[in-house]
RNA sequence: GGAGAGGUGGCCGAGUGGUCGAAGGCGCACGCCUGGAAAGCGUGUAUCCGUCACAAGCGGAUCAAGGGUUCGAAUCCCUUUCUCUCCGCCA
């Protein structure tokens, strides 16, 4: 959530900069501005009200020691009365409170200013392009094609066993996704990534400390037999390791890297978008997360943009990169850059990687603090990014380096697979 | 799932109704001491909210979480949760 000291100090200015997403957030703050400031109130005369009160058990108390017991259980009935407002008081300040909450967690974090304007995907900005765009071959198979073709994946046994969206990879399938997560993995730690492996279930607590909840409650896979949330992406449970902790200012940058499996329900969407590996309700993904000072969450960015470039750079997968307009800008992120590779059968981008400054934004609501040299506690930035997402770039290699004979391994995955080509 | 024990500050650990945010120790920080260090000595060392200048000061809250008893609770009662031990089940 956003800083709550912002909307009393400069409530104009977050109005203006969340007009970027196409947000109209006058209501809400205003609602919020008149919510806080009755919270507050409702503060102090309970806390009077508390006071009054202590003071009151100290006299009595004594009173007791000093034998006057009848002294005693006169000031005994005003605590009485004092006990009856605190009540009435700690009533009011818990409704006032929740009000302020139910308020600020509706309002999604404030954009960077290099966010452009937009309302959509169409409107994001290109701010890279790299590799060669495979021409235009109206023989090439889509993966879906290919998958078949060699044996790699079984939609139709996913569909059975489960559902569609859940595949079986098979064979060279199989171990190509095991070859890339290990590849991704070893080069997320060669960065200084620390390898986690996380509980894939989360509670609630977790999934509200990065703002799934109550953002996107109906998107997760809900066990309500235990209360738990199968996560949609390892960002959840790894940054959620230092929910709750104050760090010392020595111990930024945490980076953390995890692979895990994603669940994600997708509820809606449907179409040839969704055909193939494009997309699916169960999925592997390597992330990487990095807890960092204010002052270098954005070099941080740029070292993690950098990172999955890299990757994709030795996958020989031609990618760009794009800087998300207002309008398509997730809901807790400041500044997010999209990862995209070009599948040479679909003939468009797929979208592998999400890289995301969260600012204060997350550790508003997990409470992800540091201490600075002076002793102060302040709330870190985090940050996470795809490094990578497994299927849309196991499609794209597969459509991109298809031969006649077979699928092409790239060079850096063949100590991984153990075969060059695919037959 | 059944039975029992327990959750106190960064850590260990006292504290069974009164001025306890909490003894003592360890750790850490600073100072003294030293050529330097160790030892020793001294001082300090939680978080949140409100007031206010996001200062000092003052007030409130926090001894797993929530509720209750009481003038007053870390201390008593209830619920939840977590940890440990034993049994059951199980990869």
């Amino acid at each position: 959530m956003i800083d709550i000291q912002l909307v009393r100090d400069h409530s104009d200015e977050v109005i203006q900069r969340l007009k970027i997403r196409n947000f109209d957030a006058a209501d809400i703050v205003n609602k919020l501005k008149e919510a806080d400031m009755l919270r507050r109130q409702s503060q102090k005369e309970l806390d009077d009200t508390l006071a009054e009160g202590n003071e009151l058990a100290r006299k009595i108390g004594e009173l007791f020691k000093s034998g006057r017991g009848a002294e005693a259980a006169e000031l005994k009935e005003q605590s009485a009365t004092l006990k009856k407002q605190a009540k009435q008081l700690q009533e009011q300040l818990e409704v006032s409170a929740q009000e302020v909450d139910t308020l600020i967690t509706q309002l999604p974090n404030l954009p960077h200013k290099s966010v452009p304007a937009g309302n959509s995907e169409a409107d994001n900005l290109i701010v890279f392009e790299e590799g060669i765009v495979p021409e235009s071959d109206d023989n090439a198979l889509p993966h879906w094609e290919l998958a078949r073709k060699f044996d790699l994946i079984d939609f139709e046994a996913g569909t059975k066993i489960t559902g569609s969206g859940f595949p079986v990879y098979m064979g060279k399938g199989a171990r190509l996704q095991r070859a890339l997560i290990s590849f991704f993995l070893d080069q997320a730690v060669q960065a200084g990534y620390k390898e986690v492996q996380p509980p894939l279930l989360v509670n609630e607590a977790s999934a509200y400390g990065t703002g799934q909840l109550p953002d996107k409650d109906g998107q997760m896979y809900y066990v309500g037999a235990d209360k738990l949330y199968l996560i949609p992406t390892s960002e959840v449970p790894v940054t959620n390791i230092l929910r709750d902790s104050i760090l010392g200012e020595d111990e930024l940058p945490v980076k953390y890297t995890a692979y895990s499996v994603c669940f994600r329900r997708e509820a809606g969407s449907y179409g040839k978008d969704v055909r193939g590996l494009n997309r699916l309700h169960q999925f592997d993904k390597v992330e990487i997360v990095q807890v960092t000072n204010p002052e270098k969450s954005y070099q941080a960015l740029d070292d993690m943009v950098a990172h999955v470039s890299g990757l994709l750079q030795k996958l020989e997968l031609p990618y760009r990169i794009t800087r998300l307009c207002g309008g398509d800008l997730g809901f807790a992120s400041a500044l997010t850059y999209d990862m995209e590779v070009f599948s040479a059968a679909q003939k468009r981008w797929l979208e592998v990687s999400s890289i995301s400054n969260f600012e204060t934004f997350q550790s508003q609501r997990m409470k992800l603090r540091y201490k600075t040299s002076t002793g102060k506690n302040v709330f870190a930035h985090t940050l996470n990014g795809s490094a990578l997402a497994l299927p849309r770039i196991m499609a794209a290699l597969l459509e991109n380096n298809q031969q006649p004979l077979g699928v092409n391994v790239p060079a850096v995955l063949r100590p991984y697979t153990g075969f060059d080509l695919i037959e």
